[in-house]
DNA sequence: ATATATGTTTAGATAGATCTAATAAATATA
DNA sequence: TATATTTATTAGATCTATCTAAACATATAT
């Protein structure tokens, strides 16, 4: 399946997936030009390749939408991805902040057999790292997210975290390694999955202040839409 | 290091490597473009760019040598794939016969950081499977083989079996799929690194019979070079 | 030693993925 | 609504890795 698409193509198409998924629209060149990391003449004419391919649907000025064959492609990406992720912190020690980079890489290039033998030592897990879900070996399912996002709560509001995003759409060039260092400064203040915090604040611009066992601590907007949570 | 050469020029690289370390001299174009699976004009070219990197030494009709830098890429992408093949059958249960084509893939493709951990959770071996000597992770040794070659010796001599190598320079258009089946057949004919067999025959076109347990068997020359022993 | 066969290189083309600069379309603003 | 701003596309170029067909060099065999 995901043999018929590039490297390059499966990356564009997993981003279409995310992108997609969080706004419910189409996927401006913009959008993707930020997310890949690549210039926007770039994405225009890899979504004309994209389209040609039956991968997506794509008007121009109108964005791409992805069709049930690039969609399936994205899916057997992103659950790459996310067993890999999961792998790695599980067998091989590795901190939950650093194995984004690596996943990103070995996405497309386990076999069919390896994801396999990956999930079997997991216990085919239906939910990787952060609660991410993780799209079924048949890529026809991915667990429906029940979680809110941090940043929609009010003050009061008494949460426990269930997910941190490895990445959102920011206002950055690279948000790639931004990520790495994001993570890691979220882990540090006690922005953990399983871990409760309170709502104290939300100011008019968006930015969050919430509690926990480590003190007060604020976030932009950005970052806290990036984290999902249960209010309890 | 390994980032300054393309996937492809590391395919290259670690063929020059192992074909030289067979043959002793500089490597051919035709030996190449049997290795690598490409036409012998696209060798040439790539042979001319990895001179201009200062990979390797190249003279028209005279064929490569390493340079040191293009050997330590060459023994990095080698000690990924040993690792890569010893870790899928130690933690993954894949059968020696099947990790090949997943580590030829896999072996560009790896952080230094997972190397790290894949080669500490094996106990930083010196020998992967088949007694294959693993590249020190400061790439600059690599153990040396005590073995001798199967097809060397003479009818009467009694042998353990010490290696059985992933592929070798044959007569065939693609050595890459044929490998896992080959290795598959010897496997269950009993030559397996461990076993005993004893020299039978010797064929004057270099045809060697052997007995073991499960009777005897016949290999051609190229596959009798290919599987190291040692005499008992 | 010359002819033939084999192996290697040159020439020229293609496909994928990317870039910058220039232009055009869509959207926001005065 | 007209204009300005933002966003997207077209045009044209580059780099890598590959191919086939043709030319050339080396090795082999009469």
């Amino acid at each position: 399946m995901r043999e018929e698409a590039s490297e390059s193509m499966q990356d564009y198409l997993k981003s279409i997936y995310l992108i997609n998924r969080e706004s419910g629209e189409s996927v401006s060149t913009s959008e993707l030009s930020e997310k890949v990391g690549v210039s926007a003449p770039t994405v225009t004419s890899m979504l004309v390749r994209l389209g040609e391919k039956k991968f997506i649907k794509y008007e121009k000025y109108k964005g791409a939408t992805l069709t049930k064959k690039g969609e399936t492609i994205a899916l057997e990406v992103l659950r790459h991805h996310r067993l890999i992720e999961t792998y790695l912190v599980e067998f091989l020690g590795y901190d939950w902040s650093e194995v984004h980079e690596e996943a990103d890489v070995l996405e497309h290039h386990i076999s069919e057999e390896l994801e396999r033998r990956i999930a079997n030592a997991l216990g085919n897990p239906k939910f990787g790292l952060y609660g991410a879900p993780i799209p079924s070996a048949d890529l026809a399912s991915i667990a429906k997210d029940e979680t809110t996002k941090l940043g929609e709560h009010s003050p009061g509001d008494l949460v426990v975290i269930e997910r941190v995003k490895e990445n959102y759409i920011g206002s950055e060039n690279s948000p790639r390694t931004r990520d790495s260092e994001e993570l890691q400064y979220l882990a540090e203040i006690g922005i953990i999955p399983g871990e409760k915090v309170k709502v104290e604040h939300v100011a008019p611009f968006g930015m969050i202040t919430v509690s926990n066992k480590r003190g007060k601590h604020s976030l932009p907007k950005e970052v806290s839409m990036s984290i999902h949570v249960k209010k309890i």
